[in-house]
DNA sequence: ATGGTTGTCCAACAA
């Protein structure tokens, strides 16, 4: 079985690429990000024609995100708990399509778009980091209450928790970049304290999952690592093989992130 | 050539 993650930036001026990759991939799950639609936009039948049911969360052009499946897709879910509302200078906040959730195959399958944050001080990264902090407080429980579940929380996280993780730290740092400040890393690491890995890195040492696409990013190779499939003790124990699509990153039309893909045991 | 992007509600914001 494989589980993918891929950031689509908008599904349907991607919507070709996507279809020849889910039939080159042959993908069992594919998680979804930044679909840029609302459900009456939704190419519903690219799924359809290729035997994967989909359940998709957009209401406007913003984030949106989607869980195509072909093993099955059960008891899906729009939010999570207590999921932090964002409004720009306090205005009418909503909860954002952010984060759903499906059981494919046995497996309790996230689809999460972080929030950016922006800038450091913007009122975006408290949102981030809250928004980060609840979900963990969720993600724990449900491991507290079943240490035997399989749960995969994949998708853009928006951090770079690793300096190899973007092509030049000191760039990060004295530019007061996003994605590698101390506050964004803890709340990564705390998902690992309450249980959770990242089981593509072993697979993937060096790699990036995110080019820019300004400044020529993609050819000079400076990219960042930013998209995770996070798993659950047991399901990190059906992990075989992982890998990143840097290919579906080249050519006219790519994405700026690349698809990540986890290949499980039976 | 000292710049060089892409997507959305096509204007201004988001990444």
């Amino acid at each position: 079985m494989k589980i993918a993650t891929w950031n689509v930036n908008s599904l349907r001026a991607r919507a070709d690429r996507v279809e020849d990759w889910l039939r080159r991939t042959d993908v069992d799950v594919l998680a979804i990000q930044e679909t840029k639609c609302k459900d009456e936009n939704f190419p519903w039948e690219l799924f359809e024609n290729n035997d994967y049911e989909v359940a998709h969360f957009g209401v406007n052009q913003w984030n949106g995100v989607a869980i195509a499946s072909r093993v099955g897709l059960d008891d899906v879910e729009r939010t999570f708990g207590g999921q932090p509302s964002f409004g720009k200078g306090g205005k009418d906040p909503i909860q954002e399509p952010r984060a759903m959730a499906a059981t494919c195959n046995g497996v309790r399958v996230w689809s999460l778009y972080v929030p950016n944050g922006r800038a450091l001080d913007d009122e975006h990264m408290e949102y981030k980091l809250q928004w980060l902090d609840v979900l963990k407080d969720n993600a724990a429980s449900w491991l507290e209450r079943d240490p035997d579940a399989q749960i995969a929380l994949a998708g853009d996280w928006n951090i770079a928790p690793r300096d190899e993780d973007v092509w030049d730290i000191d760039f990060f740092v004295e530019n007061r970049m996003t994605h590698v400040s101390e506050p964004e890393r803890a709340a990564f690491r705390a998902f690992e304290t309450a249980g959770f890995s990242d089981p593509v890195r072993p697979f993937t040492e060096g790699a990036f999952t995110y080019w820019d696409y300004t400044q020529l990013r993609f050819p000079r190779g400076e990219g960042m690592r930013i998209d995770f499939a996070l798993t659950s003790p047991a399901l990190a124990a059906r992990v075989n093989n992982a890998w990143i699509d840097r290919e579906e990153r080249k050519g006219k039309g790519a994405s700026d992130h690349a698809p990540v893909v986890v290949e499980l045991a039976g």
